[in-house]
RNA sequence: GCGGGCGUGGCGGAAUGGUAGACGCAUCGGACUUAAAAUCCGUAGCCCUCCGGGGCGUGUGGGUUCGAGUCCCACCGCCCGCACCA
């Protein structure tokens, strides 16, 4: 028997869709667009199978939006800066440049035999200069908005690298890399100002109907919004210039319970009392080591240094209360003070009962009015407790009565405000690393800061530039720095930070409407292709990379270059699950674990053999890992089964949203099936012989298969709508309707197969005469018509459990199907001559008879 | 600690509040074959059965409903995100 050969017919095909320019996008006024995206990914070297999930997810949306009539903009395009292409050069040799281009050619070479339907020719990546010169554009245009500033921050660094690592970077306070302990430096630094569209930022989320709850949440839970009251302390004696400290807190109802006031190590009062004081200069240094992540945060113990410094409170000036410095206190946020409750807060407590501050309790249980000792007492802030001589006389009230009523107080009387602040900072963009794209700003003795005139752009990477020893080869080039001040032409200084390659992704679905324009985006090509219809990607992106690239959307419409209506650059968002595989797994000696192949091991009956009989251990469904040998090779399983079998597996067996186990049986199975469904349409394509009774009950089905199929798609069903077709399949092999019946049905199997495996549908189209490409042929419609059958089946429920069931004509009145329920054998002998109390008829689905 | 999600056969999973287990994998039986592969057909939640059928079943316990995998409450288990945020 003649077998499908998938190496072939995909090669041919695809060269058919290149020939004719099949995926080419055209802005079409005529046509309703669509726009689909997968993330981009990064060139790290090879495609893995998790990419063909992925890309198969946006191709079966862009291949099926493209049927239905719409003008599809579905862009592929590389991640190309960052750390790993240094690392490859500092240890390996060779050029960032050339390892990135060279990744980059071998991914296209591997991703191209998946048959993707996406627009090449629109294909970029971060790290042409033609792509960073218009990043850098936009950078200058946002500097020019006051979107972009410089500041001082504390930052983590690695004295060894000799640069700032992000906090993600940094594992149990050492430099992931080096290894060495991470300092937290002061340095000047560039930052996004995102802080400042928080507030719309988390209230427009409510707007993306079409994204995931979860995501939405995790936005909302980063962006962090709290309210709270700004209100001062006075000092019992002015020192280096302060006479109050300024504090926020969500909690201004357990006011009366201070014990202190605490202060950063960071705070500009720490900082003056340290020149005057070595103890507490030593204590402060001492609080700064260590990383600033908030894991390594949290770890350390809680440290504090009493700076013999007295306030006033508020609200009895004869309270005074010690001024500590402690090191839980963060700088930047609120107003790096606060008034320590340990009554009703952990930490405070902790710190009070380790330096023996007191502790007021200012509210206790209605249950259980218990004083507080080893735990703070800190219940939902909308349970009702009672209050302990308040002082805007509350008596029994829930926490967010008690701190409206406290901010009404305090406003009132003058004493503080009402403040909303987010948790979100700016985003800090400088980084002191060579490949990725410069900032292009200009230092100068004379006039400071100046951005670089628009028509030097692009500020491009020097390639003469050496990995050998640790920083960034920027600072050291001996000419790259050196230009003239834009605004006075003297000898001046670039910048030598480049941009965090964030700002890279935040953009690029943009650049895609117009990839070769002079400027960031071209206003026509935008407003046409904007906004992405349908994203793609992996939830860990959910936060960082979706929370900056709506930050860019605004900035970009606020300097020009979006429109209004893209401000949220993403109508619709789909995180993908991963796809995992099972390790197999035996001990050594000592009993440490050994990882396996899985070509290297044969399963049989759920268990896995090695070749000389060794059992292994099978640990199902985990993250693919080098390390653990349990990683699918996409090159492989194309050579072996072809592309279509891979992209169909990858949708078939779980939920898109899901993580999906790649197994070999699955992908051996969906293998058989295609070409089962090959060799049927061989048989029908050569199959001769008239109507028969059997046709309209093909067609039927045939209606059926492309309402639900269709409907699958819609909704990311892929899962279902593929076991649909598989049913489909089934009922036209056993059809005994005629030739063209089957013809048209196998057509229609074709077509709604083709977003998932659009090699074998072509050839399919191709066997059964079908005109042109299926590309290019409408998607198929339903008709309405035939989805409803004449008669119906209606299950019988006596009591809610089934009974038996009738089949009657589909628009029989209510009354007539009663007499026939109450007429069947199964009613009858459960009412033994009795009434029914109720008798529910639902029109097309089921009977129940409650007795 | 805070927030969110998910628990359905041996496995992946399906099911607008309306016949639970579609579809696929694995399993078992059969056909074709000298044989195997390939292919095709059939069976399959658990228990009982006088073979007509009956009972029990979607993590556990309650509730709403004529009817609950689906909605509500509590609990158990697993997964994920955030976490010294004042």
């Amino acid at each position: 028997m003649s077998r499908y050969e998938p190496q072939a017919v995909e090669k041919k095909w695809q060269e058919a869709w290149q020939n004719a320019g099949t995926f080419t996008a055209v802005a079409d006024p005529a046509k309703p667009k669509y726009y689909v995206l997968e993330m981009f990914p990064y060139p790290s070297g090879r495609i893995h199978i998790g990419h063909v999930r992925n890309y198969t997810m946006g191709d079966v949306v862009a291949r099926y939006k493209r049927s239905a009539g719409h003008a599809v903009l579905h862009p592929m395009g590389w991640d190309a800066f960052g750390m790993p292409a240094e690392n490859a050069a500092m240890e390996q040799g060779g050029h960032p440049k050339d390892w990135t281009y060279g990744n980059i050619a071998v991914m296209r070479d591997q991703m191209k035999p998946l048959g993707l339907s996406i627009d090449w020719s629109r294909e970029f990546a971060t790290c042409d200069p033609e792509y960073y010169g218009q990043q850098q554009a936009l950078f200058l245009d946002m500097l020019d908005k006051g979107l972009v500033y410089r500041k001082n921050a504390v930052v983590n660094w690695d004295p060894v690298d000799m640069t700032v690592l992000a906090n993600e970077q940094v594992i149990d306070g050492k430099g992931w890399r080096s290894g060495a302990e991470v300092e937290r430096r002061e340095l000047t630094q560039w930052f996004f100002k995102i802080s400042d569209m928080a507030g719309d930022l988390l209230d427009a989320l409510d707007g993306l109907d079409d994204w995931p709850a979860k995501v939405k949440l995790m936005q909302a839970n980063w962006i962090g919004r709290s309210r709270g009251l700004q209100f001062a302390w006075e000092l019992t004696a002015p020192v280096h210039g302060h006479d109050r400290i300024e504090v926020y807190t969500t909690r201004p109802d357990t006011l009366m319970g201070a014990s202190f006031l605490g202060i950063s190590p960071d705070h500009p009062l720490t900082r003056a009392l340290e020149a005057d004081n070595p103890d507490l200069a030593a204590a402060v240094a001492q609080m700064r080591k260590g990383g600033t992540t908030e894991e390594a945060l949290e770890k350390a113990e809680k440290l504090g240094f009493d700076t013999g410094l007295m306030v006033r409170h508020p609200l009895n000036p004869d309270w005074e209360l010690p001024v500590w410095v402690a090191n839980f206190i963060l700088m930047d946020y609120g107003t790096g003070a606060i008034f320590a409750c340990p009554a009703h807060d952990q930490r405070d407590l902790d710190f009070c009962r380790k330096y023996d501050l007191p502790v007021t309790d200012t509210f206790v249980a209605l249950d259980d009015p218990q004083p507080v000792g080893k735990t703070a007492f800190v219940p939902p802030k909308t349970e009702k407790v009672k209050w302990l001589n308040h002082f805007a006389g509350l008596d029994v009230a829930t926490g967010e009565e008690a701190i409206d009523a406290t901010i009404d107080h305090m406003e009132r009387k003058g004493l503080g405000t009402g403040v909303t602040k987010y948790r979100l900072r700016d985003w800090g963009l400088s980084r002191q690393r060579y490949w990725g794209c410069p900032i292009p700003v200009v230092h100068c003795a004379d006039c400071g800061v100046v951005p670089e005139k628009k028509e030097n752009l692009p500020i491009e990477l020097p390639d003469d530039v050496s990995f050998d020893v640790p920083g960034n080869p920027l600072d050291r080039h001996p000419t790259w720095r050196d230009c003239a001040c834009p605004s006075c032409g003297k000898p001046a200084k670039r910048e030598t930070d480049t941009m965090d390659t964030f700002v890279d992704s935040s953009w690029y679905f943009a650049r895609f409407t117009a990839p070769r324009a002079t400027t960031p985006t071209d206003p026509e090509e935008v407003r046409y292709w904007m906004n992405v219809d349908q994203y793609i990607g992996g939830i860990e992106h959910a936060i960082l990379h979706l929370l900056y690239s709506r930050f860019f959307a605004r900035a970009m419409h606020l300097t020009g270059h979006l429109p209004e209506s893209a401000t949220e650059p993403f109508n619709a968002l789909f995180t993908q699950g991963m796809v995992t595989h099972a390790i197999f797994q035996t001990r050594d000696d000592k009993d440490r674990p050994v990882y396996h192949f899985p070509e290297d091991v044969e399963l049989r009956d759920g268990r896995g053999f090695l070749k000389d009989g060794t059992e292994v251990e099978i640990i199902p469904s985990a993250k693919m890992s080098k390390s653990k040998k349990n990683v699918v090779d996409p090159v492989r399983i194309i050579r072996d089964f072809g592309a279509d079998t891979a992209r169909w597996f990858v949708l078939s067996d779980s939920p898109p949203d899901r993580d999906v186990e790649w197994t070999e049986a699955g992908a051996e199975a969906a293998n058989k099936h295609l070409n089962r469904v090959w060799r049927l349409a061989g048989d029908i394509a050569a199959l001769e012989g008239a109507p028969t009774e059997a046709d309209a009950t093909l067609l039927r089905e045939m209606h059926k298969t492309i309402f639900d199929v269709t409907g699958g798609i819609d909704s990311f069903g892929f899962n279902a709508a593929i076991a649909k077709l598989y049913a489909f399949t089934t009922t036209l092999a056993k059809s005994s309707a005629g030739a063209e019946a089957k013809r048209t049905a196998m057509r229609a199997l074709a077509q709604l197969m083709s977003p998932m495996t659009p090699h074998l549908a072509e050839e399919i189209w191709q066997m059964l005469g079908g005109e042109g490409l299926i590309a290019d042929a409408p998607w198929p419609v339903a008709d309405p018509a035939m989805l409803v059958e004449d008669t119906v089946t209606l299950p019988i429920q006596v009591n809610g459990k089934r009974r038996s069931e009738i089949t009657v004509p589909k628009d029989m009145p209510k009354e007539e199907v009663e007499k026939l329920v109450l007429a069947e054998e199964a009613v009858a002998k459960a009412l033994a001559g009795g009434q029914p109390k109720k008798l529910i008829v639902v029109p097309g689905r089921i009977v129940n008879v409650v007795i």
